[in-house]
DNA sequence: AGCACGCCGACT
DNA sequence: GTCGGCGTGCTC
């Protein structure tokens, strides 16, 4: 009887066998008997006989045949990740698949319902011209039957059009099976001349047959997303598919109005973990029937199916977000370029920032470097950066008079400031002035957060919290004096200060509800705010036009952090936050509050100049002999009892260093927060000078680990970290 | 991860 | 006597 290796949910490196009699194939999700209980798999192999004793192997017991297998490619790249992320094959293969798929409940492909016109239907100039909705409808269904999607984006109140229109005898709708659908056409607003930078990379990416990777280093308002537009144009019109990968979910929404309305009749759908378990399969799978021709999305969606990709473009692929934190710790970016070079297919990594790893592959050559520095709009130029020297000039509570008075500036202007403060709540500790008394966590390494709004002290890391005690815990003293500042408290400064202007802060806590940050978003962009106050949150890529001010109040932290990347990673939101002044016609300035104003990181970012502050990190990277220059793994473990925590990780590295492979070993070391929720954290670093090196190591070192630590303990190995 | 099997303490 | 604690081991 034939074999099927089934991929399942389990933690346990293997496939496992089953007999089938019937006709299978590699893709397909079946259900099978394990143990004792029913579990839905995916069949990774199909086989004429197995290792294992006949008499083990017990028979599949379903096979699920309403949605199409997953392709051979997609099995392969998912083989891959699991080998080189060493993470379990079939916890793999069951976390890259939207949740409905691993569910045993019937799945039936949604029909979509399209639109077209019929013969009955007038003339668009037959339609009275004040009628512009009904008008761009018909004119546009003209053209090519569409989706209420698609509509949508042309006009608001495509539903009631439609619904009057079909009344009228003059449109109807038609399902559509989405396995019968050709490569459509599409349409392209091709609203802008390119300049001729970006148009040299446009037909550089295009020139490229088969794989290539491109860095796309273009400076903030150099035009990228426009290079992107004309990239995917070509790849539509020859019928292709595009991914599209962007850091967070807060950014898909406007960027997805914003390409179809660049597209207007392509079908574009998004993939993000916002969407709901049944928006997310029926995405899925219209990337899956080729229907979809954009696909975008958050790192996720670098799992889609797509039978026609055709170009791979990851935007902002400096951002640490593609990087997966826990289960499976993939990086989205680097499995793209894996993907790019499986298909054949160009990709292009785009940046202002571009983090080393990429960027130095650009120099060496094994990327094609790809460069925009000009700006798009001609009269805008780079915002003006200048520091204020915060131990020689007048501070009120942590911002400085120049600061202050430019924001005053602003407001008479009727412009816009923006105070970037990565930091939420009040202040970010609570302190005894006489006893010296600080408000810890009970749970964790860490302090609590003051919150002033509903008086309560917070733990960041554990979610524990606490009423603001009246009296000092420890030694019953009255005065407790919050120290250092959040966005609340340079909110509320800013208020006292400027009584009568509109302030806006916008952090996790404010946007906690799902609409509350696209409000916001509206009312700055509508100019009905004058001062922003806000966390990391506001530096991605909004683009707002009237804000010609960003103050940056306390970076310096990270200059002197123990985490190598912490530079790397300021350097990059800084010129980032920076670029959201002035982008239109008025000039942008900066102001960084900084202790240390002759640091080389803030020369660089003074004179906008990536390449000379990529190129000393560059430097001191490979003296100290760190990545790119080396390849990195992270074995981490966290448990209630200390001393176990410690022993596993000691074990573990006494067996790394007997199997005699060139690598290094580091640690073991508390982790950055030594302990977490009660959890007691450290971990082990392992260093080799070449990728292929580390994945010999880990291939030999990986599946004893398991064997080491007691059931207690919490165990992750992290291939190249970002995180220390 | 689950879930059974198994071997020792305090309960109707 | 047995209900249930969680240590150990297996899952095709």
């Amino acid at each position: 009887m034939p074999i099927v290796r089934v991929a399942l949910d389990v933690p346990l490196p293997t496939l496992f066998d089953y007999t089938v009699d019937d006709v299978v194939v590699a893709g397909q999700r079946v259900i099978v008997p394990f143990r004792n209980r029913q579990l839905l798999g995916v069949v990774m192999e199909c086989a004429a006989g197995s290792e294992l004793a006949s008499v083990k192997i017990k028979p599949v017991l379903r096979i699920l045949r309403d949605c199409e297998p997953i392709s051979s490619k997609l099995l392969i790249l998912l083989q891959f990740c699991s080998d080189y992320y060493h993470y379990p094959i079939g916890q793999t293969v069951m976390s890259s698949l939207p949740a409905r798929m691993r569910a045993d409940k019937p799945i039936s492909v949604k029909h979509e319902f399209h639109y077209r016109l019929l013969n009955s239907a007038p003339h668009v100039d037959h339609i009275p011209k004040r009628k512009t909705a009904a008008r761009n409808i018909v004119a546009t269904l003209a053209l090519h039957s569409c989706t209420l999607q698609q509509l949508k984006t042309l006009t608001a109140s495509a539903a009631t059009q439609l619904k009057w229109l079909s009344e009228a005898g003059w449109v109807e709708s038609f399902e559509v099976n989405p396995h019968e659908v050709e490569p459509c056409s599409h349409r392209f607003a091709n609203a802008h001349k390119l300049t001729n930078e970006q148009q040299q990379v446009v037909d550089a990416v295009t020139r490229a047959s088969g794989y290539c990777c491109f860095l796309l280093h273009g400076i903030t308002g150099s035009g990228k997303t426009e290079v992107y537009v004309h990239l995917i144009d070509r790849a539509l019109r020859a019928g292709g598919q595009v991914l599209l990968l962007v850091p967070e979910i807060n950014l898909t929404p406007q960027l997805e109005h914003y390409f179809l309305s660049r597209f207007p009749v392509a079908t574009l759908v998004s993939l993000h973990s916002g969407l709901s378990e049944n928006e997310r399969l029926h995405h899925w799978q219209q990337a899956q029937t080729g229907m979809a021709q954009i696909v975008l999305g958050t790192r996720l969606s670098v799992f889609a199916e797509l039978p026609r990709l055709s170009l791979i473009i990851v935007d902002e692929e400096h951002d640490s977000s593609f990087k997966q934190q826990d289960g499976l710790r993939y990086s989205a970016r680097d499995v793209a370029i894996f993907r790019a070079n499986q298909c054949g297919v160009p990709i292009v990594l785009g940046s202002a920032t571009p983090s080393l790893e990429s960027y130095h592959n650009a120099l060496t050559g094994r990327y094609a470097m790809l460069k925009l520095t000009g700006r798009a709009l001609a009269d805008a130029n780079l915002p003006e950066i200048k520091f204020v020297y915060t131990k020689q000039t007048v501070m009120v509570d942590g911002i400085s008079e120049v600061l202050l008075r430019e924001i005053a500036n602003r407001i008479a202007k009727g412009e816009q400031s923006l105070l970037f403060i990565n930091r939420r709540g009040y202040a970010p500790v609570l302190m005894c002035t006489e006893c010296g008394w600080l408000s810890d966590c009970k749970n964790c390494a860490g302090k609590m957060v003051l919150h002033t709004k509903d008086q309560r002290l917070r733990c960041h890391h554990c979610g524990w919290q606490i009423r603001v005690p009246t009296l000092c815990p420890e030694c019953g003293h009255p005065e407790l004096l919050p120290v250092g500042s959040g966005t609340q408290r340079v909110e509320s400064i800013l208020t006292d200060r400027f009584p009568d202007a509109r302030i806006l802060r916008v952090d996790r806590d404010s946007t906690r509800n799902k609409r509350a940050w696209e409000v916001m978003r509206s009312k700055i962009t509508a100019n009905e705010v004058d001062i922003m106050v806000g966390t990391q949150m506001l530096a991605k890529g909004h683009d707002f036009p009237a804000l010609t001010l960003v103050g940056v109040l306390n970076p310096d932290s990270a200059l002197y952090s123990s985490d190598f990347r912490a530079a790397e990673k300021l350097f990059a939101q800084l010129m980032q936050v920076s670029g959201r002044a002035g982008r239109a016609d008025k000039p942008g300035q900066v102001l960084i509050q900084t202790e240390f104003p002759d640091h080389p990181m803030y020369l660089c970012l003074q004179q906008h100049d990536f390449e000379g502050w990529a190129a000393s990190q560059l430097a001191e990277r490979e003296m100290a002999d760190f990545p790119p220059f080396a390849f990195q793994a992270m074995l981490r473990a966290e448990g209630l009892v200390e001393a176990d925590v410690y022993a596993y990780l000691n074990r573990a590295k006494l067996a790394g260093a007997k199997l005699n492979h060139p690598v290094e070993i580091f640690g073991v070391v508390p982790a950055s927060l030594a302990r977490r929720a009660n959890y007691v954290r450290a971990q082990l670093l392992i260093q080799a000078n070449s990728r292929r090196v580390l994945q010999q190591f880990l291939r030999v070192w990986q599946p004893g680990l398991a064997d080491l630590a007691s059931n207690k303990l919490r165990c992750s190995l992290d291939i190249d970290p970002l995180e220390f």
